[in-house]
DNA sequence: TCTGGGGTCCTTCCACCT
DNA sequence: TCTGAGGTGGAAGGACCC
């Protein structure tokens, strides 16, 4: 999908089509997650910031995410995909590998370009977004492929001409190859994916390592026998919040770790899941990064034992002069526990968990009213009907009133406890005629969260 | 300028065992 | 009895991806 977050507020947003979006946090350390190719024009682009996007665009129209929002529409892209084989590997939310060769899609270049350019059809018919197909011959070709693609296109790679195509591509461009592999490979005088092939992969070894030198020479020989995986399994769980301000507080540090660790097993019971070792993560007030880790003897979902573990952890860390991110996370993942067997916990199992729903730590310093409004969600009005937030502040929640099937519409402003206010379910991007398919529906507003 | 959140995989080091 | 090799598991850190 093309700028999956952005395109999708532009499709829900009538106003905003055409325009630079940016969907990030919004809080002091906020960063962006995905800019619309309108904002990308002022040289915005992901993980990029949020303070350097606003300074680069200041006119854009600035939003937090809607996860469940885009994890319904995933859903609907992922059906689609699965309606051409049965063996689909999602990479995210807006990205996936398909087989086709396993849906029976005939092995030849007009078939391949028939069955991508009906799939972008239906992704635009179900969704009313635009969708990139890369076709090749192994998973590497094609995402680099549907990057070519992008937006809106389809680019397909013919056998034999693979090495042609990549060798003079910068070596950035291969999957794997970050800033920091970038970078020692440029000190080492290798630029391009041909220098790459030609370095020879004994250097490539001494360069980079055994596992990465290998994968990297292979890839620039164009050599990429990685199957389509339809089912991965979970190995790890972890949740972590970044502060707004560092934490100086010993006692506060510690209270929230006992909450990220509540958070931390509620999503791993949610997914039927236990495990045995425990995690923590604790950033300083100079961006360095620690872990700490602990692994029991059975696996676990409780939250006292999880709680404890992590407690036991963060006596280890030396925490003067700040943290500004802290994280939970459980790996060495199980679908059953050991409790019964070795009694991780004395006294009796409890499951406080329940009992005390928590707030996201960026939410908790603001009021509950104010809470009600995050930027770009979507709210109705008593007499006005369907709008979404464009901003709030200082008492007062600027809406402004459209659907996606609407013209743009008109901005209105409001108190916050304005009493015929309240905040709405997203609707569907596209209509929904009488008949209409069962995912359809199922992928709609209906499953979208708050 | 000042760096999110949720993951995966790899490397290195160390302890322990055979 | 001492020493070394090699395997394994755990801990910690780093790179990368979206």
């Amino acid at each position: 999908m093309d700028a999956f977050f952005a395109t999708v507020e532009q499709a829900s947003k009538p106003s905003l089509r055409g325009k630079a979006v940016i969907v990030g946090g919004l809080g002091p350390r906020g960063v962006v997650a995905t800019a619309s190719y309108e904002a990308r024009v002022f040289g915005v682009h992901s993980a990029m910031p949020m303070a350097q996007a606003r300074r680069l665009a200041p006119n854009a129209a600035y939003l937090v995410p809607r996860f469940a929002l885009y994890r319904s529409i995933s859903e609907q892209v992922m059906g689609l995909l699965r309606d051409l084989s049965p063996l689909v590997e999602p990479l995210s939310l807006d990205e996936a590998f398909v087989d086709l060769e396993a849906g029976g899609t005939a092995w030849d270049e007009r078939s391949a370009r028939l069955a991508g350019a009906k799939l972008r059809a239906d992704i635009r018919a179900v969704t009313g977004l635009t969708g990139s197909v890369g076709l090749a011959a192994s998973k590497m070709l094609a995402k680099i492929a549907s990057e070519q693609a992008k937006p809106d296109g389809l680019v397909l790679i013919e056998p034999g001409t693979e090495r042609a195509l990549l060798g003079p591509l910068p070596v950035r461009t291969l999957p794997g190859v970050g800033p920091a592999t970038g970078d020692h490979l440029r000190r080492a005088g290798i630029h391009t994916v041909d220098e790459l092939a030609e370095a020879g992969e004994d250097e490539l070894v001494r360069l980079l390592g055994r596992a990465h030198g290998h994968a990297l020479y292979a890839m620039a020989l164009a050599r990429d026998e990685r199957p389509v995986v339809a089912e991965r399994e979970t190995k790890s769980v972890s949740v972590e919040d970044t502060y707004d301000v560092d934490i100086h507080d010993r006692v506060r540090v510690g209270a929230e770790v006992q909450r990220l660790a509540d958070r931390c097993v509620r999503r791993l019971r949610g997914a039927g899941l236990s495990g045995r070792t425990i995690v923590l993560k604790v950033r300083r007030y100079d961006f360095s990064t620690l872990t700490r880790s602990e692994t029991l003897r059975g696996p676990t979902d409780d939250p006292a034992v999880v709680r404890e573990a992590a407690a036991r952890l963060l006596e280890s860390v030396d925490t003067t002069g700040g943290v500004r991110l802290l994280g939970v996370g459980v790996s060495g993942l199980a679908d059953y526990t050991q409790e019964d067997l070795f009694a991780q916990a004395a006294g009796a199992r409890e499951d406080a968990l329940d009992e005390e729903p928590e707030a996201a730590p960026a939410e908790e310093r603001q009021t509950a009213t104010e809470r009600r409004w995050p930027a770009g969600h979507d709210v109705r009005h008593a007499a006005y009907g369907h709008g979404w937030v464009q901003g709030s502040g200082l008492g007062r929640v600027t809406v402004r009133f459209e659907t996606p099937g609407s013209e743009p519409g008109r901005v209105r402003t409001f108190r916050i406890d304005d009493p015929d206010l309240e905040p709405a379910e997203p609707l569907p991007l596209v209509a929904r005629r009488p008949g209409e398919s069962e995912r359809a529906e199922a992928g709609g507003a209906g499953s979208a969260g708050p």
